[in-house]
DNA sequence: CTGAAAGCGCTAACAA
DNA sequence: TTGTTAGCGCTTTCAG
């Protein structure tokens, strides 16, 4: 029923390696034999079954993409930087949530590697022991996108967090703010955490003593941000460091909501400068991260150890760059 | 070097019969066996090979998923409900971004079905005949995903978006509104259409003059949006209706910079629901589209297909409702 | 430039 | 309950 090489090869009058060949662009192929077995693809409708390829010539040009939350907006926008190199180079894609919980992870990890994916990118806040050991004996190249592994034993493709942290909070403090807030996301993610240390530094650096109660851990949701800026009312800060463009929002409502003006009297810097930063009002500044880009570059760092090649930075740090809008006061 | 199953066999003293048994939970095995193949299969560290499988048994245990962008937050949210399922299920999912061209979404159709995909959910504003008729010699089955095909051929979940639009706008006129405007994405989708015309008839239905003047079509960005309300301003409308929440954000601020209040001067009904719905100030009422459910839905109906079991309803309409919020005045 | 033939790793009758 | 044996559809030497 369906129409195999065998088929063409016998209506064409060659062999099923000639059929190969012309299927596969090999040259070695005479012209007149190509057009002929081409008329004849053509004609009986064949479509070369890529799972017998995947096992006869032990690759399946897909790669598996372990991923979070695909609903979430920033692995979303990271996904298709992923995607559309893996299709610039011929890959398909097996995506799949994780909800960055460790077992699924593993058991993902485990699935893919059974479906023959010739790569894989992994997304996650936190790599724990158990995962980074599976990683290591993949027989498949891995590499982390936007996600950090301390050890720095699988490649990855990142900005430097602590870096734009850093700046931020020197913007703020710039902007002569002493009470300075973090609204942050959870510290079990490794980013989060860098962020705090940058949050530190930075205070320190300025000789303004660290607050532990300006600094407050949310779920990366609106809501909790609206509640953190009620939570931290009493400590009377003048300015967030906030950790995404949702709680920002979140953060907005909030300090409107007791009536302060942004950034006459409040002033907020974000991390992360998706669309909302320019739909929200006043329009956040915000630490610009690429997102796409940092999908795109893992995918074609992937291709590079699907192919053997050489590689030159098995760590790659992206370029940041703080996008000033109407959340702060600037120069 | 990989360990196979024959390697397994002949370490525990068995048939590759029997192995295979085991690892497909066949109850035709002692147990002394199973437990001898199990701890060889742990021993040797061995991992079934999917693509053989697949090969073997004609089932790949994934299905393919042609989405428009999956950096758009709808598709993201069907794409999040499709996964859900397919996990459930035991189904991969080959996921691939179409950007609603036409060739791109004929070419993945085509590999997907080379990949020997289980089934496809396939999503997209508008089908052309052409890739109807790819659809309908499909081996494998298909299901749409909030998406219409008008000759109901291939299986489909979508929610009514004629009444839904019909109903915003209802309550708009039973406001009191007679400069109701149109803020639309594209016309060649037919969601996009059916929302048209809706949204004359129910002018029609209530007296209203039709003006051709406040319908406006644009691109789904919230930039259009703003733009979209000032050409719009000489035609002074007192309501909007708005294809999605991004674009009724748009209107917001477009409306709120020519010195009008919401809802005491303008009343905006918004279509989606999303997060942004509750972001915004005020808040949007909006019309809920079961996104997430859309796709799970989908995908259980996929599998019913790939079962071959009954199905009793190749078109599903899953319910909808209106949640409303500050940007209408409410009874 | 072309063909023959041996697998790739597994499933699924069919026997035993 | 277990083993034998064909394939599944294709790639890939190796000859010629």
């Amino acid at each position: 029923m369906t129409v195999t090489i065998y088929d063409v090869a016998r209506e064409a009058n060659v062999s099923m390696a000639t059929v190969s060949r012309v299927v596969n662009g090999n040259q070695n192929v005479k012209p007149a034999t190509r057009k002929k077995v081409l008329k004849v693809i053509e004609e009986l409708g064949y479509r070369p079954n890529a799972v017998a390829r995947g096992l006869a010539s032990k690759k399946t040009t897909t790669v598996g993409v372990i991923i979070p939350d695909i609903s979430n907006s920033m692995y979303a926008e990271l996904a298709r930087g992923i995607e559309d190199i893996a299709t610039m180079y011929r890959y398909n894609i097996i995506l799949s949530n994780s909800d960055q919980n460790e077992n699924k992870e593993l058991q993902l990890l485990e699935t893919m590697l059974g479906k023959q994916v010739d790569g894989i990118v992994f997304m996650s806040d936190v790599i724990s022991s158990e995962l980074l050991y599976e990683m290591k004996r993949s027989p498949t190249p891995i590499v982390l996108a936007g996600s950090i592994d301390d050890s720095n034993a699988i490649a990855s493709v990142n900005i430097d967090y602590y870096g734009a942290a850093y700046e931020a909070m020197k913007k703020l403090i710039d902007n002569g703010h002493t009470r300075i807030a973090f609204v942050s996301g959870l510290f079990s993610s490794k980013v989060n955490k860098d962020k705090l240390k940058a949050y530190r530094q930075a205070l320190e650096d300025a000789s303004i003593e660290v607050d532990e109660q300006l600094v407050i851990e949310c779920d990366n949701s609106y809501d909790e941000a609206i509640e953190a800026v009620n939570t931290l009312a009493p400590q009377k800060p003048t300015a967030y460091f906030v950790s995404n463009d949702e709680m920002s929002i979140g953060v907005i409502h909030g300090v409107e909501a007791n009536g302060k003006k942004i950034p006459e009297d409040v002033e907020i810097i974000s991390y992360e400068n998706s669309k909302l930063a320019r739909m929200a009002r006043p329009m956040l500044t915000s630490v610009a991260l690429p997102l796409y880009d940092i999908g795109a570059v893992s995918m074609r760092l992937l291709t590079k150890y699907m192919n053997g090649e050489e590689i030159e930075e098995k760590q790659v740090i992206l370029p940041y760059r703080i996008e000033e809008r109407a959340s702060t006061k600037n120069a």
